[in-house]
DNA sequence: GCCTGTGAAGCTATTCACAGCT
DNA sequence: AGCTGTGAATAGCTTCACAGGC
C-alpha cells in the first residue's frame, strides 16, 4: 500500500510544507498551485504532481487551502509519532546543525550526540546530551534511533556508518566527504559539502565565459 | 565551443577526483572504470561516460592513470585560474564551514567573509577576512568574486542574494532554508539541511515500515 | 579475456495540454 | 475565466550491450 515516492518529491514536499507555514504567517488562506510554485522556484504542474502524490486535493476557485496542505503533508512525511535523530560528531559542523535545529520541528528532534573528544562528552550540547562514541550502538539501539546525521572526519565516516547500521539506523544523512557503502535497504543522503562549492564555482565561471564570447 | 555539461555529471566529477587523490595516495597508479565506480558508489558504465565528457581517454589494458585523469578533471572544473569565493553569515555554520576549507583546495579559497555582527567584522576568522556587510558589494567587485556561500538567516538570504548579482556573483550556494530567486544566467545550488533531514527520516521510516509488513 | 568508448535502449522526472469543475 | 487533476508527450539521465583494442 505505501506509493513508493521519489526523493526529489519527498524534497519538494518538506519545502512546500515550511513555504505554506511561512504563507500562512502572513495570513494567506489559500494558494494556488502557481503562488506555492513561484515561491518554491518550480513550475505549478509540478507542485500539482507532488501535491497528488499525498492524495491532498483543492478546490479549483481558492486552490489549495493552506493551512490543511501544510497538514496533509506534515501527515504524510512525518508519520504519527516523533522520531528521533542521532547526531555522530560534535565539531564546528555538527554543532552549528545542532544550534540550528535546536527544538524547530516538533516530529523530529535530535536526542543524542556522540563524540570522542573528551571535551564534549557527558555535557549538553545545544539541548543535546553527548555520549562518548563506545556507547553508539547502546544508546541508539536503547533509544530506539532510526535516523542519524554523520558529521565526523572522512577518515572514520564509513566506520561509523557500519556501527549505525548495526544499531539499526535506517537512514543517514552524511556531511562526509566521502560516499558511504550501506545495505541497499538503507537510505542515504550524501550533503558532500566541497562538491557542491566545485560544482557552483564551475558554474559560475562557465557562465563568465558565455558572456565574454558575445 | 563550452560543451554544457549536467549539474549531475560536474558534481560527480568533483568526487571522482577527490577519490582519484585518496587513492594515488595510498600508491595507486592505475584504475579501472569499475575501481572508481566502487568508491564512488555508481556504475562503471557512469564513470565512462562522465570521464568521456571531461574528453579524457584511458587504456583498455591498465584503465585510467590515477593521476592523468585526476589532473584532466582539475583542468576541466577549475579552470586555469584561481577562484574567488565570498562566505555571507559567519555563525556557526559559516565558521565551520570556513574552517573546513581553510587552505584545502589550491585552486578555490574563500577570501573574503561578511557579518553584520560587530563581533564577526574586521577580525580574520579562521584565515579569512570578515567585512562589515555594507562592504559586500564593494569588495566582491573590487576583489573579482564570482561565487558566494549564503549562510545567513532564511528571512535575509534573498536581500543578500540580490546583492550578490548586482556586484557581479555568477554562482551562489545556498545554506538558507528558503529558494533563491534569481535571473536564469545565476547557477544556484541549495544546500537545505531541513529539507535533506526530513528526507532521511521520511525514508528510514518508510523502510521500517516495509520491514514490518512481511 | 577483460578493458574502454559509445550508439541505442530503457527509465525517471518534468512539462504539456486539456477535460471537468466552479 | 481560471483553476485543479491527470493522461500523454517530452526531456534528461543512466544502463545495456557490443565493437574495437591490447
Amino acid at each position: 500500500m505505501t506509493k513508493t515516492l521519489s526523493d526529489r518529491t519527498v524534497g519538494r514536499l518538506s519545502l512546500y510544507r515550511r513555504l505554506l507555514n511561512n504563507l500562512a504567517s502572513t495570513g494567506a488562506k489559500y494558494a494556488f498551485s502557481h503562488d506555492l510554485a513561484a515561491v518554491a522556484g518550480v513550475t505549478a504542474a509540478q507542485v500539482r504532481r507532488d501535491v497528488m502524490a499525498v492524495g491532498h486535493t483543492g478546490s479549483s476557485t481558492k486552490g489549495y487551502d493552506v493551512s490543511e496542505l501544510a497538514d496533509s503533508i506534515g501527515r504524510f512525511i512525518d508519520g504519527e509519532q516523533r522520531q528521533s535523530v542521532a547526531m555522530v560528531g560534535v565539531g564546528n559542523l555538527g554543532r552549528a546543525i545542532l544550534a540550528y535545529f535546536n527544538g524547530r520541528r516538533p516530529n523530529l528532534a535530535i536526542v543524542a550526540a556522540f563524540d570522542r573528544d573528551v571535551h564534549c562528552v557527558n555535557r549538553v550540547i545545544h539541548g543535546c546530551r553527548c555520549h562518548p562514541v563506545e556507547q553508539l550502538e547502546e544508546v541508539i539501539a536503547g533509544q530506539g534511533i532510526g535516523t542519524a546525521i554523520i558529521a565526523v572526519p572522512a577518515a572514520e565516516a564509513q566506520a561509523i556508518a557500519d556501527r549505525l547500521v548495526c544499531g539499526g539506523v535506517r537512514g543517514i544523512l552524511n556531511f562526509a566527504p566521502v560516499p558511504l557503502r550501506v545495505p541497499p535497504s538503507i537510505f542515504v543522503q550524501e550533503m558532500d559539502i566541497t562538491t557542491s562549492l566545485e560544482k557552483v564555482a564551475f558554474f559560475a565561471r562557465q557562465q563568465h565565459r558565455q558572456e565574454e564570447e558575445f
